[in-house]
RNA sequence: GCGCCCGUAGCUCAGCUGGUAGAGCACCUGACUUUUAAUCCGGUUGUCACAAGUUCGAAUCUUGUCGGGCGCACCA
């Protein structure tokens, strides 16, 4: 990725990506890895579709991939690993076919029809959609079903061993376990021979020699043996990431503070296993509108659309590279906000030294190679500018923004429309939908008609500040002072806010004719 | 019970590997006899939760206390 003679000393660098990544300089500094890359990995659950949190996973990964890639010649690789032969559990609600779908419960993902009928089966089209999700974002990744893990015998050879350690794995899961659950706990779950479905099966022995479990049937306590083998059974959660972690050899996985203990867990069973667990950060899970945790019922989290919507990707990015072990809100009104720090980056990006580059966050959301900064406008000015300005859409927008710099188009300033874009739309759903517009007085109606009038005979090539003139004028006549209050009516009758443009230069914009519908509207309806 | 994070100006927060506190917003005042999103000058505000320790020196490191938030202990 860096090819320059002339590289900085980029091990100097503090950001977190590239403290994460000396763990993993420091874990082959005296051989480089067997397998013949690192390995990154992120696990997925398919019972359910791409989120937010995917999102920053994902790219959290690849920010340290990346700052490993600088600082190392070493070949990597990002494995996203789908756990699709989990057993569904529950019946989603957003599906179709709900019934057809629960006569399936139990069964690996990957053996159920696809109620969206696109797909091999419900397991292969979430995995599509994972896929589809990461695609779009751009990441580079490998795709592993753990399904097709186990039925090709990638994991024989981790079967095998965690047979032959049976006891020592069963006996670090089972102190973390209720008195129910320790009952059947094992680290193999047998698929039942008739139904297929996944067990929670109490197993009563195990041979080393024939690669097998015996298990009693849940239901009719019928004691089957079954081969670890071949698909036939799977691995229980912790031991499955364990397991995992000692068959890819992974050397760099993130993981929510919620699953801390299963990293603890499993790291256990992987040593047991005769590998190293991965190195790991744990980040700090995302809190609701309020600070309260996220809940679906309450709806106070935000979903990947809901940014997408009022801000871009890179300002996402952002959000998701700075501080991780931090509990951060995540909620609409940090968009803005995450929108202008990304800006501001972009922006002393372009006079920064090459160490203090590499520690930019916006180094890491453009893969090493951030683009030019279009403009300094940012997205708080151009929000309020759309809230000012009474925005519907961004012509209105592009008018201020050639009186600020004529030079800039949507065409050579993509970034700045889109931008434009994201700010009308944030003033359309979280400031429009909060105006209150007031009933003038008779004094007030004839105040407005008069500048109606005035306007509609005005010259046509009436400029910004003429109109703002004969605004002015019509105030001074109805003996306003301060003129702040003639300007407050205007703003409060017509457009529904004590604050409000230039009105001169609205006029212009937003033209006579629309001008004076407007005073019609609200005069006539009062 | 075990564990993680946080506690810096009115609000939201920056302060990386220790050197005597910053930004944005808000607020006050002033350039503009035109209010304004976009200009600019200036101003205000803090026992950096508390205490002890390490140090010549700590918001910054260590320990403890108090306060707030969250996670795990069912399933992945």
């Amino acid at each position: 990725m860096e090819g320059s003679m002339f590289m900085v000393d980029v091990s100097l660098a503090t950001s977190w990506p590239f403290k994460e990544a000396q763990k993993l300089i420091k874990r082959y500094e005296k051989a480089p890895p067997a397998k013949g890359y690192v390995l990154f990995e992120t696990g997925y659950g398919p019972s359910g579709l791409p989120h937010i949190g995917t999102f920053g996973e994902v790219l959290r990964t690849t920010m340290v991939r990346q700052a490993f890639e600088a600082l190392s010649d070493l070949p990597t690789k990002l494995f996203v690993v789908s756990d699709d032969m989990d057993g569904l559990r529950k019946v989603p609600t957003n599906v179709p076919h709900q019934d057809r779908l629960a006569q399936h419960l139990g069964k690996p993902l990957t053996s159920i029809p696809d109620p969206f009928e696109t797909h091999d089966s419900f397991g292969h089209h979430n995995n599509a959609k994972l896929r589809e999700f990461l695609d779009r974002f751009g990441f580079d990744y490998t795709f592993v079903s753990a399904t097709e893990t186990y039925k090709a015998g990638h994991y024989d050879s981790i079967l095998l061993r965690i047979l032959q350690h049976y006891d020592a794995i069963t006996n670090v899961i089972l102190p973390t376990l209720g008195p129910d659950r320790r009952e059947t706990y094992s680290p193999f779950l047998p698929l039942c021979p008739e139904t297929g479905k996944v067990l929670q099966a109490k197993v009563i022995g195990h041979d080393t020699t024939e690669n097998t479990i015996t298990w009693q049937h849940p239901e009719t306590e019928e004691a089957l043996t079954t081969s670890i083998l071949g698909g036939h059974c799977k691995l229980q959660w912790k031991a499955d990431w364990g397991g995992r972690w000692a068959a890819f050899q992974v050397d760099y996985e993130m993981s929510g503070k919620d699953l801390m203990d299963s990293v603890k867990l499993s790291s256990k069973i992987c040593r047991i296993l005769g590998e190293t667990p991965p190195e790991g950060m744990t980040y700090e899970l995302f809190l609701g509108e309020d600070g309260d945790k996220i809940s679906k019922s309450k709806g106070n989290g935000l979903s990947i659309e809901d940014w997408l919507k009022y801000g871009p990707t890179e300002s996402l990015s952002f959000y998701m590279f700075q501080a991780p072990q931090r509990q951060k809100r995540l909620f609409f009104d940090v968009i803005p906000k995450a929108t202008d720090m990304y800006l501001d980056h972009l922006e002393s990006y372009t006079r920064e030294d090459s160490l203090k580059q590499h520690d930019n966050p916006v180094w890491f959301i453009h893969g090493g190679h951030p683009p030019a900064p279009e403009s300094p406008l940012k997205f708080s000015l151009l929000q309020n500018l759309a809230a000012a300005a009474h925005a519907e859409d961004t012509s209105v927008l592009w008018g201020f923004v050639k009186r600020y710099d004529a030079a800039l188009t949507p065409e050579n300033a993509p970034f700045l429309d889109h931008l434009l874009g994201y700010a009308v739309r944030y003033y359309q759903d979280f400031v429009k939908p909060y105006k209150t517009y007031r009933t003038p007085t008779a004094r007030e109606i004839e105040a407005l008609l008069r500048l109606r009038n005035d306007l509609l005979s005005a010259p046509q090539d009436t400029s910004a500040e003429g109109y703002q003139s004969l605004v002015y004028a019509v105030g001074r006549d109805f003996g306003y002072d301060p003129m702040r209050d003639w300007f407050r009516v205007i703003y409060e009758v017509l457009l529904g806010e004590e604050q409000g443009p230039r009105f001169g230069s609205f006029i212009e914009l937003f033209g006579v004719q629309g001008t004076c519908d407007l005073i019609a509207d609200k005069v006539g309806a009062a």
